[in-house]
DNA sequence: AATGAGGCCAACCGCCGGTAT
DNA sequence: AATACCGGCGGTTGGCCTCAT
């Protein structure tokens, strides 16, 4: 037997909200709040909704940080990021976009930034060579043990070109330390909790042991002769995280890719995410 | 001016995991 | 342990709008 459905689908309203639709459920909401319980709030509202089409609207729509459109070319670069890294994952994704919905990034990524990648006006950095010297080096490898046969690969992007960004040259160049930082933070991600991938008949095993997370400015190489994969990346010691997700307009550290280490356990994530960076 | 194509985005659908009973 | 229920999620759809022909 299947589930019972959430409501009596004959009797309530489906497709667009009215703006007064919108000010009942905003007025409820504000005053109320939800109650723990989306179902029971649209007859305590007085709404002839769905109580999921509810919830639906209040966090896509109605709340009152939700920012519409205008995407910057940080966000751009973030999203693109995060999708190169953990795949259609928009909740995790928008939730490091603050002011941002699953909705809006998955609607975003499908009908602009996809093809804003495909173009290559968006693109990830195969070197980057940091302004400063670096004062140490860490190497993030990426082992793909003997497999037969790959298994299904999760959505990747078709490749992108990076031969145009070989060492020493800039791209997208508006952000390159941006970019360089962003980088660092995946770095960070890697290790915290990203060592083994038996699901996919390939492991991940990463170095360093260094803490690289005190790494504001890095240098980041992604070294395509090697079938490896190897990511390699040196930091110059100085601090700056924060400062880092400030310039983004993001919350402190923790915000951004501070949860990714517990918040998915290793087999969720493909290793094809990280060979793709490799190869990119 | 008419119309067809494509873009955009709000909303829906169905599944899954967690929790209460 | 089994079942019911709910919130949350990602994929998809459908309607409106803009633009090109």
């Amino acid at each position: 037997m299947g589930r019972a459905p959430c409501c009596d689908k004959a009797n309530v309203k489906r497709g667009p909200w009215s703006p007064e639709e919108d000010a009942v459920l905003r007025n409820y909401v504000e005053k109320h709040g939800t109650g723990g319980n989306w179902i029971a709030l649209p007859q305590k509202a007085g709404l002839k909704r769905c109580g999921k089409s509810c919830r639906l609207r209040w966090l896509n729509y109605l709340r009152p940080d939700i920012k519409h459109g205008g995407f910057t070319e940080q966000e751009d670069i973030a999203i693109f990021a995060l999708y190169n890294q953990i795949g259609s994952r928009w909740s995790v994704i928008a939730s490091k976009l603050p002011g941002r919905t699953d909705n809006d990034v998955k609607n975003y990524w499908n009908t602009k930034l996809k093809k804003k990648v495909m173009a290559g006006q968006i693109g990830l950095p195969t070197t980057i060579t940091s302004s400063s010297p670096s004062s140490s080096t860490s190497t993030a490898h990426i082992h793909h043990s003997p497999s037969p046969a790959p298994p299904p690969q999760p959505p990747l992007l078709p490749a992108i070109k990076t031969q145009a960004y070989s060492s020493g040259e800039q791209r997208l160049d508006t952000n390159v330390d941006f970019t360089q930082k962003l980088y660092s933070e995946i770095a960070q991600f890697s290790t915290t909790g990203l060592m083994e991938q038996p699901d996919f008949g390939r492991s991940v095993s990463v170095s360093p042991s260094e803490d690289i997370s005190a790494a504001s400015s890095s240098s980041i190489t992604v070294d395509n002769s090697s079938s490896n994969g190897c990511v390699n990346w040196s930091t110059d010691g100085v601090g700056g995280y924060d400062a880092f997700l400030s310039e983004l307009g993001f919350g402190p550290t923790g915000d951004f890719f501070g949860g990714f280490g517990s918040q998915w356990r290793t087999e969720e994530v493909s290793p094809y995410y990280y060979s793709d960076l490799a190869t990119m």
